[in-house]
DNA sequence: AAAATACAATGATAAATATCAATATATTAT
DNA sequence: ATAATATATTGATATTTATCATTGTATTTT
């Protein structure tokens, strides 16, 4: 594991988010006198659902894995998150508890910064707290969009959606390739993991997609885009 | 119907929510130059999903549905709001536009506010700030559990937590009796109008509900908090 | 009141999706 | 490497849910 120096200040940091940039020194201070970076192995829970939330998250190196924990073990992921994110669920500000799950899927590092310094940064700063509900806005979008996919599409559409999603938004290589276990691809579109598997194998009979164990590789992104629009 | 008087200022306004109460004087002059009340009709669109935000609505009376827009005509109601309910979509701060439709079921009442004012009342106010970003947690946690419901709770239970949540968050009276059209049974549960039609039918056979035109009265709201867990 | 329109209900059927069981394949730990 | 464990695949089947067509019942408009 690639050893990254960890900066005296936020203020130095390089893994900072551009909101950051708008606080002062002063408050700058506040962030980094609580902050704490913490790595976390594949696989590791970052901070489990329903326990108490004492800090925000500042995920910076790896991927993480975002889900709701539902009914009968089931899970519905809500989101995957690549650096450098801010994770600040629901919970802030109402019941400072977490709204879901986070666990890493690849060597991960993230930050974690005291609730109450964010909260006194917000009441400091003007345009960060402008930001902060900017950034919270953006995730409902993102999730009115799915709540519409996932309740008004067929299983095709669904995934073909979530292959395009994986690409678009957190593999984003110039190779149309995904890595996804067949229970997260299950989990990211409300099936089961057989259906999951079972409309893999429809795309890849169509070679639309190739599968290479865990591998995915997206030979049609054009007509995914179609079955998940019409599908 | 009802006269209302429309007040001098917002700051008189019986019908003013509590965060409002954070404003100084200053402040409420400037939520107040631009607020108007407009008056609807039942079906009557308040504003359509795609359209500019120019205005944060605040519900004053009445009652009204707010639904998504989604595929091929299909629509999911996110949810129903009662007086006095501040309705500000996910476009504030971001694309500025409205991300969901609002119409209005009863003869309906809303304030309009001008998305800036409202912006310049959030750089002004820390409390105000605060509060608003709160209202939207609280928004994404109910959205959260009605993603899980939607998409992990099979047709009984999503009609029976649709009427315990009728009963208990939007009719609210002694009498355990809602009303709603069918239609809108099924976009509340993302399922056909036929299926919801059916799935009544069955509760009233078992005696769980009793049906008289549109209105449903609940006989049995343990059995159906039972349903809606279970089922 | 009659006509027009919207909404509700029902049955028959088809389509979509999940479940269960079994086997195969990969991955990790010893 | 071998065993143990986790994950993937497949087939058969049952369940869930939607669609289509039709009829009934309200509600509104003329």
């Amino acid at each position: 594991m690639e050893e990254r120096k960890n900066p005296k200040h936020c203020k130095d940091c390089v893994s900072r988010l551009p909101m950051f940039n708008l606080l002062n020194d002063e408050q700058y201070d506040i962030v980094n006198q609580t902050r704490c970076k913490v790595w976390f192995r594949p696989g590791e829970t970052i901070f489990k659902q329903g326990t108490a939330m004492t800090h925000v998250t500042i995920l910076t190196e790896g991927l993480v894995k975002i889900y709701l924990e539902g009914i009968d073990n089931r899970n519905l992921i809500l989101n995957f998150a690549r650096p450098i994110s801010l994770i600040v669920g629901p919970g802030f500000l109402t019941d400072y508890k977490h709204h879901f799950t986070t666990i890493a899927l690849e060597e991960t590092a993230a930050c974690f910064i005291d609730v109450n310094a964010i909260s006194e940064v917000i009441k400091q700063n003007k345009e960060f707290a402008l930001e902060m509900l900017k950034g919270v806005n953006e995730h409902t979008q993102f999730n009115f969009k799915r709540f519409v996919e996932l309740t008004q599409k067929g299983m095709h559409g669904r995934i073909a959606e979530a292959l395009l999603y994986l690409h678009n938004d957190v593999f984003k290589s110039e190779k149309t390739e995904v890595n996804i276990k067949r229970q997260d691809l299950a989990d990211l579109t409300a099936m089961s993991k057989e259906s999951s598997i079972r409309i893999l194998k429809e795309l890849k009979d169509e070679n639309i997609i190739s599968v290479e164990g865990n591998s995915i590789i997206l030979n049609d992104t054009a007509k995914l885009a179609q079955i998940s629009s019409k599908g």
